[in-house]
DNA sequence: CACTCGTGGAG
DNA sequence: TCTCCAAGAGT
């Protein structure tokens, strides 16, 4: 091969990378066993391409492994109780995701027998299932040559063909240069290989371009701009806003909490009761007590906004009812099932 | 198309 | 401390 960057970057050279190079992860079947015919369950793969989405393999690693132990097929997740399904989520972030994927297992369940569906049309209709998750399934589960695109596969493109128009306007682009490369054999190894290559070399700061398979086909390389793509439209500053959050005890050892909407932030969580967040949060205690202000504040940034979240507790009697919410007594109540930032404000609460 | 929707780790 | 960002989807 000669170290010129004037050819096409060839799907069989990334192939044989990724037959030496393949991660080992919990959800995947490798390269070796694939080639002896052991094929991937459908479930795990969507299971991990939900848990995956804007999530580090890091962070997803224990969610998998609880979740196909407690659920180890559609079905059983299925029938699970949406509420341990929730809590079994929390911390992992973007919850609409497991609502989703609770609604997804259902329908799979009752109105495809259990079985995921093959195609990319059908995999598209699932809830939380878009454009990138049902190639993926169709190319790693099924052996169909769908071309995937991440944010791994737009950064491997915008390099590999040097295109500097910024995303999210480069993504048609980026995709028809993904299109073209992907093979007819092996397409799920290769989905696969693309976004390891993405995760491992072609990395946003500092890619390992000495290691890279593709590197002689690679115009970035060639043009020596590969650290400044894929280009990115700039974001905007996030505001701060603040909020008030009760934490209120009863003297049993119980904890007022609340379930909070489907839609919107943290939809489908437990939660504190407490104001709405924004500029000037006005006072809404769920329960008449005297309520004490901790001198510390739980901090917490989210996608687009820093939270200031002022945090009460109160100890109130066995007999008072709470206008909001309901109290949940240990065992039932585990601070694990909060999401993050509730359970911030429960660890300055204990004294953290 | 632009915005919403979490979290933790890296630099 | 602050920015970026990670196997995106829904509205």
């Amino acid at each position: 091969m000669r170290e010129t960057a004037c050819h096409i970057p060839d799907a069989g050279d990334l192939l044989d990378w990724y037959d030496r190079h393949a991660r080992d992860l919990p959800w995947r079947v490798g390269p070796a066993a694939r080639a002896r015919g052991v094929a991937p369950d459908p479930y795990r793969v969507w299971l991990s391409e939900i848990m995956l989405q804007q999530t580090t393999v890091a962070a997803v690693r224990d969610y998998f492994h609880a979740f196909t132990t407690r659920w180890p097929t559609v079905e059983a997740l299925a029938a699970a109780e949406d509420g341990d399904v929730m809590a079994a989520w929390a911390g992992l972030g973007y919850y609409a995701r497991a609502r989703n994927l609770l609604k997804c297992a259902r329908v799979v369940s009752e109105d495809h027998g259990g079985r995921f569906p093959r195609d990319h049309a059908t995999l598209l209709r699932l809830p939380g299932i878009g454009p990138y998750t049902a190639a993926a399934i169709a190319a790693i589960a099924f052996d169909d040559p769908q071309t995937v695109v991440d944010g791994n596969v737009e950064r491997v493109m915008a390099r590999v063909f040097d295109e500097h128009t910024p995303l999210p306007a480069a993504k048609p682009i980026l995709t028809e240069h993904a299109a073209r490369l992907t093979p007819e054999a092996r397409p799920g190894d290769y989905a696969q290989a693309v976004m390891d290559l993405g995760a491992t070399i072609c990395t946003p700061r500092r890619p390992a371009c000495g290691l890279c398979p593709w590197r002689t086909a690679c115009a970035a390389w060639a043009a020596g701009t590969m650290a400044e793509l894929p280009k990115k439209a700039p974001k905007a500053r996030k505001p701060v806003r603040l909020g008030i959050a009760y934490l209120a005890r009863r003297v049993d050892g119980a904890w007022l909490l609340e379930r909070r909407p489907d839609k919107g932030l943290l939809g489908g969580m437990l939660g504190w009761p407490g104001s709405d967040w924004g500029a000037a949060p006005e006072e809404a205690p769920p329960i008449r007590a005297e309520w004490k202000t901790l001198s510390e504040e739980a901090r917490h940034t989210f996608t687009h906004f820093h939270l200031r979240l002022t945090v009460k507790t109160a100890l109130v009697p066995m007999d008072r009812q709470p206008g909001r919410g309901e109290f949940i007594e240990p065992p039932d109540f585990r601070p694990a099932d909060l999401p993050t930032v509730m359970r911030k404000a429960f660890d300055l609460a204990q004294g953290g």
